[in-house]
RNA sequence: GUGGAAUUAGCUCAGUUGGUUAGAGCGCUAGUUUGUGGCACUAGAGGUCAUGGGUUCGAUUCCCAUAUUCCACCCCA
């Protein structure tokens, strides 16, 4: 029998979870002093919550989705991101009578049907905050300015932000119109992907790489010119905000962002370790969805961070996000009879909430001596037969060699005192 | 979805112009006379050389297919 992972997927090891843990502690630590509170949503929804919350034009709705039958009929897919199915709940359980606005953040695994890269998987990690009831750009800033904190909590240095407008459907259809005018006697010279672009998503077509387009698309039209008054008066607030926060930041009018939902702002953390998929994290706000999905009028903004990128880029910039806790304590047995012992004192140290190994492969003293060092457990006590019928004992600091004497009636208080005094010193 | 590269021990990689028992370093286990670890030394375990077919007296090596990973497009986190 062959055993194999489903392509892009992944195992998080031992040896890497507590980069994990550390991301995810950080993160929710952050969003609390944001104000923003965790919502766990499930693993898969109706696909028609993808289909109207995505969009059905989308590439991640046309051709990546994890869509099946389930055993009652129903169409079912698995989340291919995070953002629809926070808004079904915001919907369907009332939050907009909550006090607005409804600030929301989460940490789930996302899957998408496509062809495997690095930093790109089947299988993914999404760290994500959704906030519902504020049309104002000062939220978007507040955003922005919770990811900034991320990043610099954990220690990596700010990678590059990239801002950009694009509109809303009272401006949108303008610019729409600008493009197409303005590409219709050049898209005949243009490269195949912008020939298609052209008549599914003109806007597409500014971002466009290929040689032969480059000289149309720095001419084009820009989103930012026509904008409406609104749209306008919106991106100059957030520019505004984010300057007195001291947030840098670029205003790229390339970004477009995939999903449908957009509108106004969108922003992008974007870095150059991580291969071709640079972007580590990607937002913006949504104002017209939660009524698309049948909800209430309520505007909404968010973002998305792909938690293997984000660890990718805190790797190359060699951030270590934090050092294994070994355990505490190893408790060494000379004999069969102060195996018993240990066995017994062991117990009790967890019990009194110190944790400490004892051998369990039938090590030699030398053997258990070897093994506690290469563990890195900082501290051991020695229990052979003359200890156990002395009822005393020698705890010793693995990293200089120091003993104390000790009680074995009284281990753990004795050892804890011990452990803490050495912490001071050192 | 289109094009290209790679796959040998748990990990990083040698190697075989087709020829008996396929190697190293690291890691793992044990030991260096059984009351003190790190260093060093010795020994051991661990590979159907990605999988399936083909060519051949003989394939880990050549050919084809498949799988997986990586790269470029596409798209996105």
């Amino acid at each position: 029998m062959k055993l194999s992972l489903p392509k892009g997927t992944k195992d998080i090891l031992p040896n890497q979870i507590h980069l994990w843990q550390k991301a995810e502690r950080v993160f929710a630590e952050v969003c609390a002093q944001y104000g923003f509170s965790e919502i766990r949503i499930p693993t898969f929804e109706h696909t028609d919550i993808f289909e109207r919350g995505v969009g059905n034009a989308t590439d991640v709705v046309r051709k990546e989705m994890y869509t099946f039958e389930d055993k009652g009929g129903r169409s079912i897919t698995l989340r291919p991101e995070g953002t629809a199915g926070v808004v079904r709940s915001f919907i369907e359980n009332g939050m907009g009578s909550m006090p607005s606005p409804v600030k929301l953040f989460y940490n789930i695994t996302a899957f998408r049907y496509e062809k495997m890269q690095k930093g790109r998987y089947r299988e993914f990690h999404q760290f994500g905050v959704e906030a519902f009831g504020s049309s104002g750009p000062e939220i978007d800033a507040e955003i922005i300015s919770l990811l900034c904190t991320f990043f610099e909590r954990v220690g990596i240095a700010q990678t590059r932000l990239c801002i950009n407008s694009i509109g809303c459907p009272s401006c949108r259809p303008i610019y729409h119109q600008a493009l197409v005018e303005y590409f219709s006697d050049k898209v005949a010279a243009m490269c195949d992907d912008c020939k298609a672009r052209y008549e599914i998503n003109p806007q597409r077509m500014i971002d466009c790489k290929e040689q032969r387009c480059k000289p149309f698309v720095t001419e084009a039209p820009r989103q930012i010119e026509y904008l409406c008054q609104d749209c306008r008066t919106h991106f100059s607030g957030l520019q505004a905000s984010l300057s007195s926060l001291d947030i840098t930041y670029e205003v790229d009018p390339s970004i477009v962002r995939g999903l449908d939902y957009y509108s106004r702002t969108v922003f992008e953390f974007v870095s150059d370790h991580v291969g071709t998929q640079g972007t580590i994290c990607g937002g913006g706000r949504y104002d017209r969805l939660v009524e698309t999905m049948g909800g209430p009028s309520v505007p909404g903004i968010g973002f998305a961070m792909g938690v293997e990128r984000f660890l990718m880029e805190a790797e190359s910039q060699g951030v270590v996000l934090s050092e294994r806790e070994p355990v505490k304590l190893c408790l060494v047995h000379m004999s069969d009879a102060s195996y018993q012992k240990v066995f017994q004192l062991a117990h009790r140290l967890r019990r009194a909430g110190i944790s400490c190994e004892v051998d369990l492969m039938g090590r030699s003293f030398r053997a258990q001596m070897k093994y506690a060092n290469k563990l890195g457990i900082p501290y051991m006590i020695v229990i052979g037969d003359d200890e156990v019928a002395s009822g005393k004992a020698k705890i010793k600091r693995m990293k200089d060699g120091f003993e104390m004497d000790i009680e074995i009636s009284d281990l753990p208080e004795q050892a804890a005192l011990f452990m803490n005094e050495s912490k001071k010193e050192i």
